[in-house]
DNA sequence: GCCGTTTCCTGAAAGC
DNA sequence: TGCTTTCAGGAAACGG
């Protein structure tokens, strides 16, 4: 499923795929979950930037010079993409293709087994459609993401994983980099208010986690390769380095203790009971 | 205001 | 083997 990692990968390898071409025609079948995708025919695409799991594509006003109109209706324009779980961008149809871009050089096609993903056309910044993306925490990998605010907000946190899925403290974290990011600063994923010295080491881990998945091109489950591909089919690769995510029965690879896998927040949650113990609040 | 639950959706895996 | 059931999960809507 992507997260963080995944998006990103994603946006690097579709940015020269639609940078600088004319969307002539976006194609789907269900308007209640792609919505306002015809705004964004005519417009040329001019760069592709990340919030979190979300892609935004940037679309530049409509040519005045080609209708009686003139007029640009709607102003600066972006394209928002959510891949879901099983969304992904290729350069050929397939049998899940659900929206089509086309373009004056050629479609691109995004692909989403289980219709999770979103697409939708909104006015330059306006994300009140899409609360998460609206309250959106920093960005882990810039100077954004500042300790002492992360350590700040989780003094007062509630269960920490569901803190961190929330993407208002850090944007970007779902559920297999909340997991192995808990693992790897020793919190049990149902802890409340960190201390300076569990957070610091939750920041430090978070940061480690994403950096070293996106250098991976993000990570691929399940079996024959996964759910999750590049544009272009290949894998990623950070599920060889996962420690605790799916890994329940299997040793702690730091201490040996069997990984047990529960459900938190309806969500399936990994960790080791030996390293990860919650301490009462 | 915050938390938990339900919903969306369908492939994969498990169960029979 | 093949059918049926269960599970997975990001985000939003809803209920308490």
């Amino acid at each position: 499923m992507p997260e963080l990692p995944e998006v990103e990968t994603t946006r690097r390898k579709i940015e020269p795929l639609l940078v600088g071409r004319v969307l002539t025609r976006i194609e789907h079948d269900a308007p209640h979950k792609y919505t306002d995708t015809h705004k964004a025919e005519g417009r040329t695409v001019t760069g592709i930037g990340r919030r979190g799991k979300y892609l935004l594509l940037q679309l530049a006003a409509a040519k005045a010079a080609n209708t009686d109109a003139a007029e640009d209706e709607w102003g600066d324009l972006e394209l928002l993409v959510h891949l879901g779980m099983t969304g992904g961008f290729r350069l050929e149809a397939g049998p899940h293709t659900r929206v089509t871009l086309h373009t004056d050089q050629g479609a691109v096609y995004f692909n989403d087994a289980r219709r999770f993903g979103k697409v939708a056309v909104v006015s330059r910044g306006d994300y009140a459609a899409f609360p998460t993306l609206h309250q959106m925490g920093p960005e882990p990998l810039t100077d954004d993401f500042k300790e002492a605010e992360f350590v700040k907000l989780a003094a007062s946190a509630g269960a920490v994983k569901p803190w961190l899925l929330s993407q208002k403290p850090v944007s970007g974290v779902g559920n297999i980099y909340a997991d192995e990011s808990l693992w790897l600063s020793r919190i049990h994923p149902a802890q409340t208010k960190l201390n300076a010295d569990e957070a610091g080491r939750l920041y430090a881990a978070i940061r480690e986690v994403m950096k070293a998945a996106v250098e991976a091109g993000g990570s691929s489950l399940g079996s024959g390769g996964g759910n999750y591909r590049q544009h272009d089919g290949v894998s990623g690769l950070f599920q060889h380095e996962h420690h605790v995510y799916g890994k329940a029965g299997q040793p702690c690879p730091r201490c040996g203790s069997g990984i047990v896998r529960v459900v938190l927040a309806q969500r399936g949650t990994h960790y080791c009971p030996q390293c990860q113990t919650r301490k009462e609040r």
